[in-house]
DNA sequence: TCTCTTTGGTTAACATGTTAATTAATTGTG
DNA sequence: CACAATTAATTAACATGTTAACCAAAGAGA
């Protein structure tokens, strides 16, 4: 009892039941199953979204590959380079726009997507069958909502 | 169509809505409404999940601070470090078990709760406001119960 | 008591997150 | 065309994430 009241006195609701800590820990929780399939292939879990993204698309610049895979585009630019260092990825300029980087997947990345992909999806199936293949539809389809309940909620506003 | 269907041949499902991603968006777009608030007083996230929980806890080992704040213990030791350093929060250690650090809010870090706080709370009104009060919770709800189900799976199995 | 093992924290090394400053290319406007 | 404003990326600086190595204190057993 108790549990779900504001109790501190200073109007903020207990740090165990919000709602940013329960999206952290669900997350990290949801990630430790993957944790140990990618290091055992030195990915990093961006590495590896980065790799999955461009798999997807024959050729995307820095801003777009850096919304999709949800990482920050000074964080994707030392990703792409540590990328093709190791010749899993290839950047080009966009001829049509000179300020654009375009990457894409080399063959040796290709291959390293089809040697990790099967592991990957097995996990996301053991996941699933833990907790119900509908029910995670349902989880994801209500935090799209929630993200676009916040969106309509405008830019943050910045104090300053 | 085929928005939810395995389709790239590789038995991975598109990278926009598998349930780690869709966890990643959803907490980096509600945090996304905290961060100018934590900006303006110089605290980052981490910083101030910390000094919420010590504002609930008279004095709690690194440990289990760690564990309520999901933050790595490592990374702990760095941030009590700067925390002590801005005179927000005192650490001793445990006259039971030396090798315990005990944590505190000092003064001036209950005097930094009560400053941040009440803006805090109005963007988790806000949030509640735009989504629904009662659907965060159920939404909680569902997230808990996706973490207990994923811990049911046993620890990681590490293929080394 | 003397080891062996376990546990709580720290340190180190590298990768990413976060913001601000900077550079180069493009666009808009007079 | 010139020039200011905008945009795409990079770089820099500091904080945290992540893993491994390490150290000291506590516990378990012979």
């Amino acid at each position: 009892m108790g549990e779900h009241s504001d109790t501190d006195g200073f109007g903020l609701a207990e740090t165990g039941r919000s709602l940013p800590m329960t999206l952290l820990k669900s997350r990290e929780t949801v990630m430790d199953r993957f944790r140990p399939l990618l290091r055992e292939n030195a990915f990093t879990e961006q590495q590896w979204r980065v790799l999955r993204i461009l798999n997807e698309c024959s050729a995307v610049d820095s801003t777009q590959l850096a919304l999709r895979a949800n990482i920050l585009v000074p964080s994707l630019t030392r990703i792409l380079r540590s990328l093709e260092a190791r010749s899993l990825v290839t950047t080009r300029k966009d001829d049509a726009d000179k300020r654009r980087v375009l990457a894409s997947l080399t063959h040796e990345g290709t291959l390293a997507i089809r040697r990790v992909s099967p592991s990957s999806h097995a996990v996301y199936r053991e996941i699933e069958s833990a907790f119900g293949q509908e029910r995670i539809e349902n989880l994801i389809d209500e935090l799209e909502a929630l993200i676009a309940a916040v969106n309509t909620l405008g830019e943050p506003h910045d104090p300053s």
